[in-house]
DNA sequence: TGTACATCAGTGAACGCGCGTTCACTGATGTAC
DNA sequence: TGTACATCAGTGAACGCGCGTTCACTGATGTAC
């Protein structure tokens, strides 16, 4: 069916972009071909161009998608304490934890390790970083990152910014390394161990989360 | 020439081992091509058969002598107080440092960062994460993640194993994340912010190591 | 130690394949009157 | 509102290219006697 709309054709782009942006988290940036790309849309690949300059064009598109999709879940994590939908306080989800604590829990997770298609997109940071200096996907993961940073450094409960460089690091390292090894055991370990880093690791004087002394992660 | 001998070809093999380690570390296993890694070695790409079985039977090669090449820098580190050879105490390199500060200090520096050919293998985790379980890649990842972090845990005034993958997460992460920042600034932050909480982040009961007061680079 | 011959490391051409990109074509959509 | 025509989203074939792998060939190496 040729000629279709512009609003249907606006679909079928925003089709292309959300579909790569789960297959380069999936499979990585180089692995994802044009046709794929475009079938994943239910298109084929001879209109690709008619939507995007080139495959660089698409990956940085698709990868700032990535960043968003993300950024948006973890503002609704943020958001949570005033929106309430269905379980306020039912089950032991936590309305007694914090948005940090939410967040790194979900973050450090076997659903989070095993489904990296809907997961954290600095965790293409390998990726990001082969490309040249200056070329899209690079330009688009660093302004994705840094927005990243910002948004994790402005959480109720956040801590100074270097303290948030830090668990930004210890969160992706973890989730990269648990997923790369292939032993179930060694796997949960680096996941286990990064959440207890973050959940009290840096607290130097005092070891209780939960209760609430003040600064809870200062040196 | 033709037909070399026995153990020149053993040379060419290793040759070629040595410059995939460094290839599949600067761009990626995916991104070296046969060709090019027999290019490498100085040889063409029709004899590559006769040394390797597939290509990705070298890539896994490859990969377990990239983590051997790191593991034996990192033990020649351990041994270091025992052995002299030039500058004992001449300049301020440390010998009042312990094995894992020096440690540290490398793998969280711009060289490092800048140099990815030579550094850690560890950090090609998303590539061996896209691999299937049990392939080649992805077995010879695990075997010398476990390796390393079994070094790294038995380095004097070394933590606990717990500590020791937390550690190695946070390195991991903030080496890539450092790598992937197309921002000279935010890239150094990750590096430093990593290097302050491994120097006194992780230690909970004494904050002493080698010479005085504890912990000398707080906040 | 010398001779005869099998082995096999390395070469370069060739294969089938999927890639990114281009292009002629189609017909419904969008627009001008 | 209708009509005439230009636009352009999507199709499918085609391009040149580099890939992983195979293969016939070469001649020095290694071995048997």
């Amino acid at each position: 069916m040729p000629r279709v709309s512009r609003a249907e054709a606006e679909r079928s782009r925003r089709r292309v972009i959300d579909h790569t942006a789960r297959l380069i988290r999936e499979k990585g940036p180089d692995q994802v071909s044009v046709p794929e790309a475009m079938a994943a849309a239910g298109l084929t690949h001879g209109g690709f161009y008619r939507h995007f300059a080139s495959k660089d064009d698409l990956l940085a598109q698709a990868l700032a998608a990535a960043f968003t999709e993300r950024r948006e879940a973890m503002e609704r994590l943020a958001d949570r304490p005033g929106d309430q939908s269905a379980d306020q306080s039912a089950d032991r989800s936590g309305d007694d934890r914090t948005p940090r604590a939410e967040f790194l829990d979900r973050y450090l997770s076997e659903p989070h390790r095993d489904h990296p298609g809907h997961g954290c997109a600095a965790a293409l940071a390998a990726d990001a970083a082969r490309t040249e200096p200056g070329s899209p996907l690079r330009t688009a993961y660093t302004a994705g990152l840094r927005e990243l940073v910002d948004a994790l450094a402005e959480l109720p409960e956040g801590a100074g910014r270097q303290e948030t460089l830090a668990d930004l690091s210890t969160m992706v390292g973890a989730l990269l390394l648990a997923r790369a090894s292939d032993d179930t055991a060694l796997s949960e370990e680096f996941l286990t161990a990064a959440r207890h880093r973050l959940a009290d690791g840096a607290v130097h004087g005092d070891g209780a989360d939960g209760g609430g002394t003040g600064a809870p992660r200062t040196a």
